[in-house]
DNA sequence: ATCCTATCCTGTAGGC
DNA sequence: TGCCTACAGGATAGGA
């Protein structure tokens, strides 16, 4: 589900309305995700007010007082959500974290499939979590240019698609807007990362820099389970170009998209458009 | 080092 | 209707 405009519309929400708030309560599942939630959860949240929320890549951070960050990875299928004081709902299936603020106010994550994640960052210091540690730079905190992507592409045989989905490399696309992107900037997703040339790198790193504000405006791609906190979808499926419109014509030049597999995952293009000139 | 595959887990869509 | 398979927005360990 989850990619950068999509954790970055969390964010932003989460920011407007649960920062200052203090815990009262946490339950949990005790079902496991990616790796067990931490045994201390509920015991060190319980008195905490969310002081500061906080993002790179994939990853959101969720600071509270006494030094304490919370690391959040939504996976495929994870989701916070919030539940106003008062409003009677019965969590759904999959639950694993239940947060109840002092005013009554609760917030829920979710996640049917558990590869989410939930962990207490080192010393509260989120540089030294060791996921954290190995991303690359953050393309809204530090926007890409040509030259920053053919530096890091340098000598790459991978496929330009793979390649964009390398979160070591960049952090933050997903595989729906690593072939958008790839569209915009008229790519073969199966050209060689390091034989692109300094112009088509250039046409990359600008359809990057202009594609995730647009999402993260239009509160990201709802194509199944994603939801904001208020469980509402985000609107930008309807402007994605290629992505699971495969057979359906081009947005720009009508030639019908195609889907391909690279690395056991979707890519989608159009043929015409993102012609290869070289292999 | 780099690249590729398999794997974790559940829900859903599509073929028969 | 049910049963079965394939696939889904991610990350990563392990082998080549």
């Amino acid at each position: 589900m989850p990619e950068l405009p999509e954790v970055e519309t969390v964010r932003r929400l989460l920011e407007a309305n649960v920062r200052g708030r203090t815990i009262r309560a946490v339950a949990l599942s005790g079902l496991r995700l990616r790796e067990p939630v931490p045994r201390d959860l509920a015991r060190r949240l319980r008195g905490r007010t969310i002081r500061r929320l906080e993002r790179t890549g994939k990853y959101l951070l969720i600071g509270l007082d006494g030094g304490l960050t919370l690391l959040s990875h939504l996976g495929m299928s994870g989701r916070w959500r919030i539940v106003p004081a008062g409003e009677r709902l019965k969590a759904p299936p999959h639950t694993h974290v239940r947060v109840t603020f002092t005013d009554g106010t609760r917030l829920w994550y979710e996640d049917a499939r558990r590869f989410g994640l939930l962990r207490w960052v080192p010393g509260g210091d989120p540089a030294r979590d060791p996921a954290r540690a190995r991303l690359g730079p953050d393309p809204l905190e530090r926007p890409p240019t040509g030259r920053s992507l053919a530096a890091a592409a340098a000598g790459s045989r991978t496929a330009v698609k793979t390649f964009l989905l390398d979160q070591r490399r960049l952090a933050g696309l997903g595989n729906i807007y690593a072939s958008e992107v790839l569209h915009r900037a008229g790519v073969d997703p199966r050209r060689r990362a390091g034989n692109l040339s300094g112009a088509e790198w250039s046409r990359v790193a600008a359809a990057i820099r202009r594609v995730l504000p647009q999402a993260i405006a239009r509160m990201g791609t709802t194509l199944s389970t994603y939801r904001t906190i208020w469980d509402e979808p985000g609107e930008y499926g309807a402007l994605l170009r290629v992505y699971d419109r495969a057979g359906e014509p081009c947005r720009r030049c009508g030639t019908p998209v195609r889907r391909i597999v690279q690395g056991g995952r979707s890519t989608y293009f159009c043929p015409a458009c993102q012609a290869s000139r070289r292999a």
